[in-house]
DNA sequence: CCGCGCCACTAAACCGGTTTAGTAAAAACC
DNA sequence: GGTTTTTACTAAACCGGTTTAGTGGCGCGG
């Protein structure tokens, strides 16, 4: 190449990456041979001298199976390949099944230094990730509902408001016994949205209704489901967590002669793709997880090219209103003896 | 590292590569070392002097929406980890959202030799992608329902059996009009279920039954339903192409009045986690996607190191019974005047 | 007209491995 | 015991860029 255009190796590389010190005119000419010659510059070259991997990682500890109904990471990640394409970044996936392969899939990514920097999700309690990644010095971003106190910014999608606005609209239809099934304690979302109900049910002054945590998948959602209506007062609503949970939820409800919305009303969160084509067509939340993925490569790009990047938080998510809500039955006074 | 085991860096190279011309003394002194000094071969270099990206790469075309919904994807990709991380390679992802960019994707990941080799999913009717990547050089792996004449090797799961076990198990009900709603005409899994279905058809003696092509999409798949259902002679039965068209093919059924599976019966395909959370639980084909991954993966590795990878065809898929498939309801013989 | 500084560019070191060519010492052979 | 072969290793080239130091030519001031 250097040779095609009778030049150095240096004025090339100064050529097309718009450094100072090449005239204008031998820079058009670099130009043009780099393009009629269909020249791309070696992008393993490129990482090894400027010790830099020109790619990011997004390890996701998940069995298969469980991975395969979240809406989530597909939509997170054409997010992120939005912002990373453009600037000629790779994402490296990785799928690991536990925890522990997860940490070393991180030590590893660190250790031969494929990424430039991560994305961490799923972020759990007292979760050790972010003090690992500071040790292998890893630019990392967090993923979470809200800004924690670490040293990696927080790129925030608040559930909080999306929750509120569940238990609000129930309230407004004149439940009181609003249940909650949450995912898997350890998960701060699942933390956070349990407490944006509770809170939510305090501002209503419903504090008695009862909860219980789950995990996420159909068959945990349909167990709380059962253990919640097995009850001696039933709830008349159940804000699950998210929509694998209350479609299960539904359909256990249904199985038992409930009608939802009438016996019962249900609501969601993520609003997958099937959401509005159910009987009933389910109300959720909907989140943007394509703006989230977009939102926290550009902040994971600034880190690692030395720059900050503050905590970032994205507009909160929309209640989507369907029919699996509805006023509850009028009590009957028949059986209060 | 060289200089702290007393040996050049070429002994270093041979040695934890376990090439011969080492002693056995000098290859264990150099191994503890490197072990205690947490030695890890540089990625980047490696790459660089080798010639090797030491990567695959998966370009899905898909818009975020209709990922997001796919089971295949995630549980095909965490199949492939299985594979890669026992290699030391690893994956790179991208998402695009149409064939324009996925070509210029291709083109970018030969051109700046990123990846050592690809995986083609999505197989189109009469796709450009296998010449295209031919002509890139780029190694590559087809997976798609069948082998097809192409100088790339085919990872295979039919979908056929699968297909023809859910209407044969229709035909043993007693169902005489088995409609079918296919995905979109230019996918060859679209077209291989559709002929499936039809095949089995006239294995039955029952080929007038109607079909139409879809999308793949709830909203198809209820569109799709309504079509059929709107017809003179309605099906009494029908085999949707993948799970979440009959979903919302089921609850448009049930919307307009019809008991699934008693007026009507369904068959899905993909047995997504919710599959049999609902009401009726959905009868449906179940493919094993992560094992799908994992042997492509197989392949195209055998495939990146200069072997040759034959065309490798997995097990076909089950037909998993729930309760939205019945016997259809007898015929009243009230309205044939 | 000479000396200084600046511009545009080249030469060469460097990133950190792999790999080939070359060499010294040990082993094998007659 | 001397030659040949083998073994075990080192030195250095190489991958293809980036980056620093260095150099020749030019304009400019005095």
């Amino acid at each position: 190449m250097a040779r095609a255009a009778g030049v150095s190796r240096g004025a090339v590389s100064f050529a097309l990456n718009d450094r100072p010190g090449v005239a204008d005119a031998t820079r058009d000419r670099i130009r043009a041979v780099a393009a009629e010659l269909g020249f791309t510059p070696s992008h393993r070259a490129r990482a090894l001298s400027s010790s830099r991997a020109l790619a990011v990682g997004l390890v996701i500890a998940r069995q298969p199976e469980t991975l395969s109904a979240d809406p989530f990471f597909p939509a997170f990640i054409a997010g992120i390949e939005k912002t990373l394409a453009a600037r000629g970044q790779a994402l490296l996936l990785q799928v690991v099944p536990d925890q522990e392969t997860e940490r070393r899939s991180y030590e590893n990514l660190a250790a031969s230094s494929r990424v430039d920097g991560v994305f961490l999700t799923d972020l759990r309690v007292d979760d050790p990730r972010p003090d690992l990644l500071e040790s292998l010095g890893l630019p990392t971003v967090v993923i979470a509902p809200a800004p924690i106190g670490c040293r990696w910014p927080v790129v925030a999608v608040d559930d909080r408001p999306g929750i509120s606005a569940a238990v609000e609209h129930l309230v407004s239809l004149g439940h009181e016994r609003i249940a909650h099934v949450a995912g898997p304690q350890e998960f701060v979302h699942s933390r956070s949205r349990q407490e944006a109900w509770a809170d939510a049910l305090r501002v209503a002054g419903l504090e008695e209704s009862p909860y219980v945590w789950s995990d996420f998948s159909p068959s945990g959602g349909a167990r709380a489901t059962e253990e919640l209506l097995d009850l001696p007062e039933p709830p008349t609503a159940i804000v699950f967590a998210n929509d694998l949970m209350a479609i299960a939820g539904t359909a256990a409800a249904q199985a038992r002669g409930l009608h939802v919305p009438d016996d019962l009303s249900v609501t969601g969160f993520d609003d997958t793709a099937i959401s509005g084509y159910l009987r009933p067509p389910l109300t959720t939340v909907r989140t943007d997880a394509v703006a989230w993925g977009s939102a926290a490569a550009d902040c994971l790009l600034s880190l690692v090219n030395g720059d900050t990047c503050p905590d970032v938080l994205l507009p909160p998510p929309d209640l989507v209103l369907r029919s699996s809500t509805a006023p509850p039955r009028p009590t009957t006074e028949t059986d209060h003896a």
